[in-house]
DNA sequence: CTTGACTAACGAATGTCTTCGTAGTAATGT
DNA sequence: ACATTACTACGAAGACATTCGTTAGTCAAG
């Protein structure tokens, strides 16, 4: 019987921002993703490095080592990982309404109409589906 | 000139429970508040105590000190640290897609189809406002 | 062969979150 | 008055998260 392997836990903040550089960039090295990072706000590279190292353990990132500089790939895809997140908040701050977080959602940041009539859409798929 | 009072962190997991509690009950004792959250998992009665009163220091709640338990309140009312909680999510996780956070937030958890027409239904609302 | 650039690895310092034991104090009951 | 109960306050330990300095290995150019 295969064993699953488990779900890596919950980025934290720092770890979350590398994820996204590797999102953007692909499989990438420390030195790409510091790089990247640094143009944003001051980071040491050893404190870039250190931290995909853990990530690594944690199995957030997977780290390919046959060459020099280490290439670093995200663990999961940006979606598996935002759905994740989305999940986690809706349980622990909107006792799993989405109506409520979609709702805090849309009062923090006013969406323009296009991206609303993009969300009714993506909304009437779901009503689709769920008939 | 009113001196304006700083917006108090994001609260921690913990945290977050305990403030869960206290707007389910509004002002409580820690006792109380112990009470509700040792229904749901073992705690010590000084763990939440503790908690509390870092939460007070944070200004993530009020506290009333005239009686000799004293009476703790959330220091912001639910809907407003849910929009900052799902503000903050939306920044650090959607690069501010409110689309892509609720595609994450539906797909994490099938939303009943009543919920999605009250969903559908704020979404006009907000289409109404921007127009 | 030596030097310099680049990289991983390691260890330590610091800060935060969470938990819990202990002490002191006020209220209550006997 | 004394013991018991109900609180608050404090300190410390353990687990992470974050940052950075230092060391050591590898490679290429001079």
């Amino acid at each position: 019987m295969p064993v699953k392997p488990p779900d890596p836990p919950r980025p934290t903040d720092g770890e979350l921002e590398i994820l996204t550089v590797l999102w953007n960039l692909g499989a990438s090295t420390v030195r790409e993703v510091h790089e990247t990072l640094a143009r944003r706000k001051p980071t040491q590279y050893t404190t870039v490095l250190k931290l995909m190292q853990i990530m690594a353990e944690k199995k957030l990132v997977r780290r390919d080592e046959s060459q020099r500089a280490h290439v670093y790939e995200a663990g999961r895809p940006r979606e598996w990982t935002q759905r994740q997140l989305a999940g986690d908040l809706l349980q622990r701050a909107f006792g799993g309404s989405a109506k409520g977080l979609i709702l805090g959602a849309l009062s923090a940041r006013k969406a323009p109409p296009g991206e609303l009539a993009e969300i009714r859409r993506l909304l009437e798929q779901f009503e689709k589906e769920n008939q």
